[in-house]
RNA sequence: UGCCCGAUAGUAUAAGGGUAGUACAACUGAUUUUGGUUCAGUAUGUCGUGGUUCGAAUCCAUGUCGGGCAACCA
């Protein structure tokens, strides 16, 4: 199988189960609540689930965890869909909690005929009370005697609508002083008179997530099913269904969630921002969510390189964000167009060239030979970055500064002659003088200069809107910082730059295109945009050397 | 003071009794018509203490530290 790379702990468990014929093949599951969207720690868990089977040979079903009908909804089952399959996988099977609803309360009946389960009467503080500590046995109330005969009618009862929420529920009678809480007489059945997403009006009683998710393994004949760390204590609950119900072995293992720096990774927490319009929706380009991050315009594959990197174990952990963002750019640079766009301009006049227009070819990615080429206009009068200009330059400054020389990308060389400047002494213009031998690709001045730099043709230019993205939070550890998670939200989060003036190659080109604006970075067109109006988000940024030196001075 | 997980460079992750390796980050330098890319190189690590062993990150004991467990959520 793999020799060179090493394996994971859940690979070594799957290898040993294969290689002493425990299972012929292997099934795994991915099975999400529909009440949010996905995030980047429910892609470690795809690429996990859904890369064994592939690695292995097995298959993987897509199942709904749907056993709470208040927040469950079909919108987030549709984004669900739309984003496993975006993240590159197909599920062999699409399975509901609820298509088991009928098969789950004959599991409750076989546990009662059992003497296994019972109604309880109790209030839930009453249940809370009797469950004890975790250093205090709980005790049993009177309810837990109650005949099989009678606790088969009264659930019988509950499924009819007799009893309204809360007056009762069912529970498997286990060990009321047992090590782990999860075995004290859990509650498996609960009355909720709720309209469901898919059974409609059908239930009013609804499994717990532990009488739903070990049956539903079961019955799916699930070989591996994969979960967090915080299901550990589940395992022993988990296993005492399958045994009492004596039904596919199903087995649970549990790996460290993943946590990432400057972001969260709770539903309930995105919610909120989403709610409070903290952010414009789910797929918010900030947001960790696998569509924010689809409409940012990271990559499908540059996720799964990252899920693939960061491995599986089950120690915690705190991931750079900045690791996400290199496989990113790793991605991107070699398959992202390079455009010219200036977002702050400063008007260029060469006093020394024709009133004509020329047309320069440019490389669409030099990482790419065969990505052809693309022509630039040019022109006397031009834009280019107003930070690509220094009145008076550091010595390491290697744009533009009165009397030095810069390369435009794909053009000339220039010199900079005179600094135009307004009343206030704002720097208006620049007059700048060019080197006709000095042309891109036929250049025979002899003359090498250390910058070059992005430029538009002023009369040629597109306008457009940008948008900057920087991490929505500002402490690394939003999770465990102090206070609330909101407290900690980046007000600069997003910048929006109106009017930037971009080459007219970004009006021609495909809307799925990956860009890279050059010396800016990575940019994808944003489902805002319209043929008046261009919108970019910007992905990532380039990494950027100079700015590295500077804060070091 | 119960039970359950875990602990390897800054961050992650390998090594499964025999040279502590890899990626990102950091730092040097080279190349470069993107201060990008690429290339070459440097520095940094086994939680503590005992034990077993010719040999321990690995096995044993013990301590310490971190996390989890008492929703009619999943």
């Amino acid at each position: 199988m793999s020799e060179e790379k090493s394996l994971n702990f859940i690979e070594e468990i799957v290898e040993a189960d294969l290689a002493n014929g425990k299972y012929a093949t292997i099934t795994t599951r991915f099975p999400p609540e529909p009440n949010g969207y996905l995030h980047i720690g429910h892609a470690k868990s795809i690429c996990l689930n859904f890369g064994l089977a592939k690695k292995y040979g097995g298959k993987t079903n897509l199942r709904f965890d749907d056993t709470n009908p208040v927040t469950e909804e079909t919108e987030y089952v549709d984004s669900i869909k739309d984003d496993v399959r975006w993240l590159g996988f197909s599920w062999a099977n699409e399975f509901y909690a609820s298509d088991y609803f009928e098969q789950l309360y004959g599991f409750a009946v076989k546990l009662i005929e059992k003497g296994l389960a019972y109604v309880d009467d109790s209030t839930s503080d009453e249940i809370a009370a009797q469950k004890g500590t975790p250093t205090i046995p709980g005790v049993r109330n009177v309810f837990a005697d109650r005949t099989v005969a009678e606790n088969l009618q009264l659930f019988t009862d509950m499924r009819a609508g007799k009893y309204p929420d809360g007056s009762k529920v069912l529970r498997a009678k286990i060990d009321m002083a047992s090590p782990n809480m999860l075995l004290r007489d859990p509650i498996i059945y609960r009355i909720k008179h709720a309209h469901h997403h898919r059974t409609g009006d059908k239930w009013c009683i609804y499994p717990m997530y532990d009488f739903a998710h070990g049956q539903s393994d079961s019955i799916e004949n699930i070989t591996h099913s994969i979960c967090t760390l915080e299901f550990i204590p589940h395992r022993d609950l988990y296993d005492w269904c399958i045994e009492k119900l004596e039904i596919f072995p199903s087995h649970q293992y549990e790996f460290a969630r993943l946590n990432m720096t400057y972001t969260i990774m709770s539903k309930r927490k995105l919610l909120q921002l989403v709610n409070e319009k903290h952010v414009n929706g789910w797929d918010d380009p900030r947001m960790s969510t696998i569509s924010g991050m689809r409409r940012r315009g990271y990559t499908a594959e540059a996720i799964r390189e990252f899920c693939d990197r960061i491995g599986v174990a089950k120690r915690e952990n705190l991931i750079d964000v900045g690791l996400l963002e290199f496989f990113v750019r790793e991605h991107l640079n070699k398959i992202a167009l390079r455009r010219m766009v200036v977002f702050d301009p400063l008007k260029i006049v060469l006093t020394n060239y024709p009133d004509t227009v020329e047309m320069l070819p440019s490389e669409n990615n030099p990482e790419n030979p065969e990505g052809g080429s693309r022509e630039i206009p040019f022109s006397k009068e031009l834009y280019i970055e107003r930070d690509d200009f220094m009145e008076v330059a550091p010595k390491k400054y290697f744009r533009l500064a009165p009397g030095q020389m810069v390369r435009l990308k794909s053009a000339y060389i220039i010199k900079c002659e005179d600094v135009i400047k307004d009343a206030e002494g704002k720097v208006t213009e620049l007059h700048c003088t060019y080197l006709p031998e000095s042309k891109s690709g036929s250049d025979t001045s002899g003359i090498h200069v250390k910058g070059t730099l992005h430029w538009v043709s002023v009369p040629h230019a597109v306008t457009a809107e940008v948008r900057l993205y920087d991490r929505l939070f500002k402490v690394e550890d939003v999770g465990n910082a102090e206070g609330d998670f909101k407290d900690h939200i980046n007000p600069d989060s997003l910048q929006v730059i109106s009017h930037a003036y971009a080459e007219p190659a970004l009006l021609l080109d495909n809307p799925d295109d990956r860009y890279q604006f050059i010396r800016k970075g990575y940019f994808i067109l944003d489902k805002d945009s319209t043929k008046e109006k261009l919108v970019f988000n910007r992905t990532v940024t380039l990494k950027d050397g100079w700015a590295k030196e500077t804060k070091k001075a």
